[in-house]
DNA sequence: ATCATTGCAAACACTTTGCATACGC
DNA sequence: GCGTATGCAAAGTGTTTGCAATGAT
């Protein structure tokens, strides 16, 4: 991924004090476009030996996410992190596993009459099949 | 809802023996629209002395759910189930909880050359935002 | 009689929380 | 030094599973 910024500024232009674990988890979220699960995430500051408990990874992403800096994506395997927060939807491979980006014409944000009256904050947009790969 | 055939009969459809227990999850399903919880099912039973433990509600449900007879809202909070399986999508109210359904018109199945080489086997949109009621 | 279904309780995976320690301005 | 962040372990939540009892054909 291109850094338009470094990481350091993206978490202080989010309200976000950079503390050390902070970054750690930024820059894996950067530049580690397969989506991944906290549990991925610990699994490789504890290969690198970096500080970092499970406790911080799940605090860190709630913070991320509730800051507007990253977003969850609900899979039946539970909770992967996005740091791309446009509207873009997302593809689980049944077969790999793997989560692919889906570009955000495929998920309108408007919704016309559909939904006259809501107002809407988030939208989630995932399919699931197999991929090129796996078929 | 409009009960096109008998519930018994669209248990045999699906492949399904049609006990009492599937009996009564799927005639709930049907009944109410609100894209109930595994919970909500178990206690409505409970609350109706209906025999039907929390165990089979997730057995039934997931039975429902392999047979293509009802599909999974993946929620903030947990599973919702939803008897209408036809592509459409969902909106969940933040402030109230309300799941609606929206139009299959805005879920487009076909991905066009986004996702060509994938095999799209299920799709999943969920909005989020608040109701007319609850802004 | 046999096979499928149910119910209970225990196991499970994932996530959150309480609290003491350590850190940074 | 004080407020905040971290780490550990324990608790919580929602779901699944093992197994014995029950029910259906």
């Amino acid at each position: 991924m291109t850094e338009m910024r470094n990481s350091t500024e993206l978490l202080l232009a989010h309200g976000i004090s950079p503390t050390y674990q902070r970054l750690q988890v930024l820059r894996y979220l950067r530049h580690h476009t397969k989506h991944p699960r906290a549990e991925d995430i610990h699994a490789f500051m504890q290969r690198r030996r970096l500080p970092l408990s499970k406790a911080t990874v799940y605090n860190v992403l709630n913070l991320f996410v509730q800051k507007g800096l990253a977003r969850e994506i609900r899979t039946p395997q539970g909770l992967r992190y996005d740091v791309d927060t446009r509207p873009h939807g997302h593809f689980l491979c049944r077969g790999c596993g793997h989560v692919a980006d889906v570009p955000a014409v495929c998920c309108p944000l408007h919704l016309g009459e559909a939904l006259a009256g809501f107002q809407v904050h988030l939208q989630e947009l995932l399919y699931q099949g197999l991929c090129p790969a796996c078929q």
